[in-house]
DNA sequence: CGCATTTGACCAGCGC
DNA sequence: GCGCTGGTCAAATGCG
């Protein structure tokens, strides 16, 4: 729905995390705000090699502390342990700021090459807690049972593929290969050179109601798939805007029905198209690191409490995605502590995975801190 | 009428 | 090499 029904619904309350699965996603521990939180998954070789991170270099500043985790092998998931206070990344993210405290890092300027092992993908995922909610994540073995195969698919197909590459530009070549059966398909395919290689991306879980959450952005559904041992279907959204290539994949968890997990692929070359009045949105500042956003919700700050309203929901989580574009400023603003946070711990992540610190995954789970919802924020 | 969603088919990578 | 599976395309359909 977009247009239709958009993606105005929304609401969120909390976020988690959730185990990553196969890949490399790194998660780091977390970090425990007030309440909700988001969890992120970010590929860092991509996103340094993308537009921002140029000289500033993330610091970090102790994220070390984040990642007790880290050694933990495949698995992981769950258990978020720790969690520590994310208190100067902020600047890391956002940008090129001089890092406050401590900063330590480095820097991603690497070449985009030097990833390790996992090339792949890899993600973080910064899940913010919450302390009651219970998500686990992760890693799905349960077995859960259903399967499911309903659901309209057949299920027979299904793989990656590719995907895009940069935005722009793409490989203009089209062909038209076999089109011969006139099947539908034709997939242009890229030479086998490239590759695939994705862009960043960043998941985070939340508990909603309902799926697609709206982060500001126009996207329009291009594919829906059941998941593996999920009851509920993945479905694929793709950004709106002309040469804007920005994906997100939005699927349920199994285990909690209540937890929506999405994960943001590319970074949008354009500013939001709606102006969420009472956040801040940076203005055209499409460079950054792809947005992150991270709900926060005020309502759900005490622990369970009930949702209180729609509206504070969206608000936050218009706050949040505001920080994608942020390079710009946003010295202002002390309230995007939520988002900043998630942010924060990918590029912890991201930082960690550079130095080579995390190979595995580490979890990590935030909370989002949330501010207030009142307009103030905007910026 | 235009655009978003629906939905089955197709593709390509990966594991066996 | 085969089959599974994630991901995408695109025709058909629905809705504003
Ligand atoms: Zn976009």
């Amino acid at each position: 729905m977009a247009r239709s029904g958009g993606e105005r619904a929304n609401n969120s309350s909390a976020f988690t995390m959730s185990g990553g699965g196969e890949l490399d996603e790194i998660m780091l521990p977390g970090t425990g705000f007030s309440a909700g939180g988001g969890g992120i998954y970010y590929d860092m070789q991509q996103m340094m090699m993308m537009p921002p991170p140029p000289q500033s270099g993330f610091g970090g500043g102790g994220f070390m502390e984040l990642l007790d985790a880290s050694g933990g092998g495949g698995g992981c998931g769950a258990d978020f342990g720790g969690y520590s206070a994310p208190s100067s990344l902020f600047d890391l993210f956002q940008s090129p700021f001089p890092a406050a405290a401590n900063s330590t890092v480095q820097q991603l300027d690497l070449p985009m090459s030097s990833s390790p092992a996992a090339a792949e993908s890899s993600e973080v995922v910064n899940n913010p807690a919450t302390p009651n909610s219970s998500i686990s994540s992760s890693s799905n073995e349960g077995g859960n049972s259903k399967n499911s195969s309903k659901d309209g698919n057949r299920l027979k197909s299904e793989a990656g593929g590719g995907d895009e590459e940069d935005e722009d530009a793409e490989e203009e070549q089209d062909q038209e290969k076999n089109n011969s059966g006139s099947k539908k398909k034709l997939k242009p395919k890229k030479t086998k050179a490239q590759k695939k290689q994705r862009e960043p991306r960043f998941a985070f879980m939340t508990k909603s109601e309902v799926d697609h959450l709206d982060d500001g952005y126009r996207w329009r559904k291009y594919g829906q798939k059941a998941v593996k041992n999920s009851p509920y279907p993945r479905s694929y959204y793709r950004c709106t805007s002309a040469g804007c290539g920005v994906k997100k994949r939005v699927e349920r968890s199994s285990d909690d029905p209540s937890v929506v997990v999405t994960t943001y692929e590319g970074q949008h070359i354009h500013p939001s198209p709606i102006t969420p009045r009472g956040s801040l949105l940076a203005g055209g500042g499409v460079g950054g690191i792809g947005h992150l956003f991270a709900a926060a919700d005020p309502s759900i700050l005490p622990p369970q409490h009930h949702i209180h309203h729609h509206f504070q929901q969206q608000q936050q989580l218009q706050n949040a995605y505001m920080l994608n574009s942020a390079p710009s400023l946003t010295t202002t603003s002390n309230t995007t502590s939520a988002t900043t946070a998630s942010i924060q711990s990918a590029a912890t992540a991201s930082f960690l995975r550079d130095n080579g610190l995390l190979q595995d995954m580490v979890t990590c789970q935030m909370m989002g801190n949330v501010v207030e919802p009142k307009e103030e924020q905007r910026f």
